[in-house]
DNA sequence: GTGAAAGCGCTAACAG
DNA sequence: CTGTTAGCGCTTTCAC
């Protein structure tokens, strides 16, 4: 049983591998003779083709392929990983309509090796929670003119299109914080982006006594007891569910991140956010690959809360 | 600023391709002047190369490339996706120790499309969640020889490797289920795969009134609500989550297959599977990858309860 | 309308 | 020890 190649139906309809290669692909401004087509398109289906990628790929120098390179910390705490579940799948639904593939990878957070990129030739990259300080070191490495957008990475360069959530937009669905502060207090989830924890922090009315960055169910528990009958903002449901178990949730306000309101308790304050952060940041990047010629429009985007 | 390829090292060092390709892969039984082959490694860090491969998958006639398939009855729920978000981190971690990439594409249960496998010559591919009906349809599409691994998929042909979970182990743990049938009821977690469904149904010692097959958070509740004093055994953690918003969580047992009992109520009772799911699902295509010649020796894994 | 041929970047005999 | 060469499967220019 051979091999079914273009060369192979060539074969078998008596012309050349270029005009079926023409047919199959529909290339315009190429006339084909409808008999030739139709039997061209005949033996093919019945041999059942199916396009090499990675042969066309070479030739025409790109791939179809998109890395979506998530930075982790540690990879240990399996309840962390709910973190990106949705976005994951809103940007593989995105780039599959587009007609795209995604190869998942993920990055150790602490020294991102990002070879990947140029040997697999990917048209374009979503890069999650980079460290800022690796992420200028190793950018110099990418491929000239890759399409690159950061989520959820505040990196202080224009060079680079960002698309993070808009979290003064979701405080803000919160006048009593900023009315009573010391009746509150916070956690933030630990992204790996300092520059990040900085601005939430800044964001927050809040002493650093009253902030706590997830580390651990242990030390969140922790930090939790000494809160007494302080509300609490915490930001990512899974830490919420966590916190959960520790203080009543009607004291909980959670800043969904995740897109996992639903698994809240019931009593538990939760603001999401408008859009769905990853259906965006597969339109923004297939945008910038489309005209990655021009100058990149090097914007920030920020997702409001609802 | 050229590309940087095979050739333009070898134009650079003064030597042929087929060298530079000796030295950067260190090609066995091929000896090659400690001069030259300095030579050649030097200007190849300084220009900075990597291999394309999807050049050199089209010779070797591999591609280093998996993957993941999973079946999606529906997208709209993102809750759902923590079902699988453990899995895909574990597959994916362990797949890259290996060397291999990863492809993550969702397929449409009723109607999945496999083209993938073939266009971008996957060296291994894992299903999850399909329909017996739809797979064995398909499966005769597969490319010849491509190593397949199914997933939480009961498929009654031993010509398919399998990866499922123990269930009737996990129900072991439970003797007063077994003695007092009469004061539980189950919810079921949807998979696409009947066969499973109705295996699931069969381990449990309770009528189809006790039984519900998870479907949405009204449903859910309706049932439960139905349900009186009745303890409950829940498959599936975020099902869990949604069912304690109407039951008390120390009336459930939870089966945990989502790798998530952490963030399941303290009071709740929860069961886990002693092997993570994706790391075996990993190790064993890479082995069926390996030995692909041989026969494969197509056996089912079941992984027991703690 | 159709085909010959060059080549994408790489590997692997086979010569030398 | 190193180079020549023939592809892998596909696209595309240019001729016929």
């Amino acid at each position: 049983m051979k091999k079914v190649t273009l060369k192979e139906i060539a074969k078998q309809t008596g012309v050349s591998t270029a005009t079926v290669s023409y047919v199959l692909n529909n290339v315009a401004n190429q006339t084909i003779a409808e008999e030739t087509r139709s039997r061209i398109l005949q033996t093919a289906k019945e041999l059942g083709y199916v396009p090499n990628l990675a042969a066309r790929s070479l030739v025409k120098q790109k791939t179809g392929l998109i890395g979506l390179l998530i930075n982790q910390s540690t990879r240990s705490e399996s309840w962390r990983k709910i973190r990106y579940s949705s976005l994951i799948d809103e940007i593989e639904a995105a780039l599959s309509e587009r007609g795209y593939h995604l190869i998942l990878h993920s990055l150790d957070a602490a020294a991102p090796k990002l070879d990947i990129i140029a040997e697999r030739k990917l048209d374009g990259v979503i890069v999650v929670d980079a460290r800022s300080d690796r992420f200028h070191h190793i950018s110099s490495h990418f491929p000239r003119g890759v399409p690159v957008l950061v989520i959820d990475s505040l990196i202080n360069d224009p060079l680079f299109n960002q698309l993070m959530f808009d979290y003064a937009s979701a405080f803000a669905q919160l006048p009593e914080l900023f009315h009573q502060p010391q009746n509150y207090y916070a956690v933030l989830d630990d992204y790996n982006n300092e520059e990040l924890l900085r601005h939430l922090a800044s964001l927050l009315p809040l002493t650093s006594e009253q902030i706590h960055i997830m580390q651990c169910e242990e030390k969140l528990k922790q930090f939790i007891n000494k809160q007494k009958a302080r509300k609490g903002i915490i930001i990512n449901e899974a830490i919420a569910l966590l916190a959960g178990k520790y203080t009543a949730s009607e004291q909980l306000t959670v800043i969904c991140t995740a897109n996992m309101a639903q698994l809240l308790p019931a009593n538990a304050t939760a603001v999401a956010f408008k859009q769905q952060k990853g259906r965006l940041a597969a339109e923004q990047l297939i945008q910038l690959i489309n005209r990655s010629e021009l100058a990149a429009s090097n914007k920030t985007i920020k997702i409001e809360a609802e």
